[in-house]
DNA sequence: GGTGAAAGCGAGGACCA
DNA sequence: TGGTCCTCGCTTTCACC
């Protein structure tokens, strides 16, 4: 699975990375190819995986989520089949941007974006509460986001 | 800070969550309109800080790296300067693909890729414990993602 | 707010070195 | 691999409804 990435490759990604509306012309001109190779490269790295996708990124403020939190949740039951409801479940909220399953004392850390505390808390114990199998949950609130701009670090 | 979205403008913003390379031409058709008013409202919702960028989204796996923890750092110290000098260090260590300053029992809460479990303990003993004004750091390991693409609902 | 048309440019492919 | 050229379709911007 470890692809190879020569310089040029991770110009492109960084380049992608950073604004994904780049057109092939102005990425070629960065990587000083010409727009064919340069095209090439990117369709290789879309088919590839190294690219999974391109994301407009919006702007919760500004979409009225005054408030992100991080929410810690711990089962009362680890079985197969109750994990894999519980994360159907979860899916389904909107509210959740993101969710790993994960090592330690909690089982889900989810992130939560909502209008503001209020709202929250309506959400906490509206929906998160009554999630079946949850024996204890934890909520932590981002005062704010150190790096807002998600980037992977290329290798090497 | 809240800004008025219609149907239209809230479609418009899905597909582009969806897919930010979507044409023109083609998000028109999606929402029923023709080029000339769907680019202007994509470029207003742009102007307007609700697209706040486009992003190509890349594979933390295909570029090699199997671990994604989650680390919870207390400080020893919590003046203005020290808080702005940690977030600064935090910055420049690219391992770090997420990063808030939140509130409760930990001070920041962090994502961070790294190769494998042994990679990631290197990196934890030799750059995170190393960090100045830290009390105490707890790590949890990502088995899964949950929900690998980021999408914020739209209100309403 | 919506439509339609026109100019210019970029995407994507065929082919050569 | 990289470069050149070529064609179609899209972007972008009009003037107008």
């Amino acid at each position: 699975m470890p692809i190879k990435l020569d310089r040029t490759d991770k110009a492109l990604l960084n380049a992608l990375q950073a604004n994904a509306r780049l057109t092939v012309a102005e990425l070629a001109e960065r990587v000083a190819l010409t727009t064919s190779p340069c095209w090439r490269r990117v369709r290789t790295l879309e088919e590839s995986g190294v690219i999974s996708g391109y994301q407009a990124i919006l702007s919760p403020k500004a979409l009225g989520y005054g408030v992100t939190a991080f929410v810690s949740i711990m089962m009362d039951s680890h079985t197969q089949e109750i994990a894999r409801a519980f994360e159907q479940r979860l899916l389904e909220i909107p509210e959740i941007v993101a969710c790993h399953n994960v090592s330690g004392r909690y089982d889900f850390l989810l992130e939560v974006v909502a209008r503001d505390l209020e709202s929250f808390g309506e959400f906490a114990r509206e929906v998160l509460q009554t999630l079946p199998c949850v024996k204890e949950i934890y909520s932590s609130f981002s005062y704010k986001s150190v790096r807002p701009l998600r980037v992977i670090p290329l290798p090497g």
